[in-house]
DNA sequence: TAAAATTTTTAGATTTACCTAAAAATAAAA
DNA sequence: TTTTATTTTTAGGTAAATCTAAAAATTTTA
């Protein structure tokens, strides 16, 4: 069994690796807001239980059963926020916090139950996808909505940011997950894109387009 | 704020303190599975927090601040039981083990929110009364089973036992909260009490009329 | 390819929550 | 009221996860 700390390692590794298939130490050291030194430490640690493969210098990558445990804790994480939407009626820049803690409790059981009492939900309140409990999920395909053209439509339905700020601004615009959006202009000036959601059009920066995942209709 | 540790050894002397005034350093290492060395070191640094006050040798008392703290917990515990019983269709001795790690997920929101998503529960699986936010609750009177004579009648509304073999034993002779019984006869040799109850007569241990706790209808 | 910059690791400490063994205080028994 | 038993504390140490400062390796730039 692994710690609470170890937990998060395994997690943070896993999402890196989704962009760069060698994880370096600085950047875990980012995201789990510590220092090089000790992410080193850590990883010494994790290669030892055989959870990641480690050549000095060279970063790190999951082992089979390492990512078996990162999944498994994406998966907690990810039911949760569904909970703490749908049941308790949080908002979506609300539950990331609350989430990461929730994570962590460990009872198998626990969680199946609570995957049932959610109606075996397939994604989360960021259009991130839920495994299912032998970790197997869809490897859904995005397009930025910063990547579409001009006449090109489709529907949100990710986000790549989780920062309540960013959330709440996209509430606030009305691009919301489900959301059929049409790109109707990209501004050269600045590259901010103007986008028809709901019948209205509407200006978002090129910051904001970058972030928001568009399921394509097929571009124009 | 509290480790988790700390919260689990303000929970334990909340609990002590319900039998005696004065908490014992031993009292406390057994409850919490350690040794008592550790104990005192730990109520060194609970007493600086100002949490207990704490005299050599003469054991711990909670502070106002302690127990507010210590209630906390408690109230947090018993919530997320009614929600595995409730939601997540746990048995009654199922839940402890779970609960005792979900009530240090903090975040005053989610545990105010999940009391309101349970209707404000007033009482948890085992019948022990759930604190309001402010930390209020009914001191509830209950008398042991044993304590009736043959002849009294009441209903089970508590137990002062939370162990998953004697509720399951419990669930089996059918004694479940609210069920009405009534103490037909003491028997001289061994103590066990015969009761009525569901309109058949099974006679039950000492061991475990001692654990069940009625709420009287009035004696014979 | 040599120098400079960046990344990563090591060495040595710190903090938290434990532990064992032994000493000190308190309570119970003789 | 001694002696004995029990409880509690102190002293000194360990393991996990962190840190700072400095050394080593790798990568980038010139
Ligand atoms: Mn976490
Ligand atoms: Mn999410
Ligand atoms: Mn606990
Ligand atoms: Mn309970």
């Amino acid at each position: 069994m692994q710690s609470f700390t170890e937990e998060n390692y395994l997690k943070i590794i896993y999402h890196l690796a989704e962009k760069t298939s060698n994880v370096q130490t600085n950047a875990i050291a980012e995201q789990i807001q510590t220092k090089p030194a000790s992410v080193t430490d850590m990883i010494k640690k994790l290669a030892e239980k055989g959870l990641v493969d480690y050549v000095k210098y060279q970063g790190v990558t999951l082992t089979e059963k390492g990512k078996h445990a990162a999944v498994d804790i994406v998966r907690k994480h990810r039911l949760w926020e569904v909970f703490l939407v749908d049941k308790l009626n949080f908002k979506w820049d609300e539950v990331h916090d609350v989430a990461e803690e929730l994570e962590h409790i460990r009872s198998v059981d626990l969680i199946e139950r609570l995957d049932e009492f959610l109606g075996f939900p397939k994604s989360d309140p960021h259009g991130d996808p839920i495994p299912d409990k032998n970790g197997r999920f869809a490897k859904t395909q995005f397009i930025k909505l910063i990547e579409l053209g001009i006449g090109d439509s489709g529907t949100i339905t990710g986000v790549s940011q989780h920062s309540s700020p960013f959330l709440k601004h996209l509430e606030k615009l009305g691009l919301t997950l489900g959301k059929q959006i049409q790109v109707s202009d990209v501004t050269d000036f600045d590259g901010s894109v103007e986008i028809l959601v709901a019948e209205k059009q509407i200006n978002i920066s090129r910051e904001v387009a970058k972030h928001i995942l568009i399921s394509s209709n097929g571009k124009n």
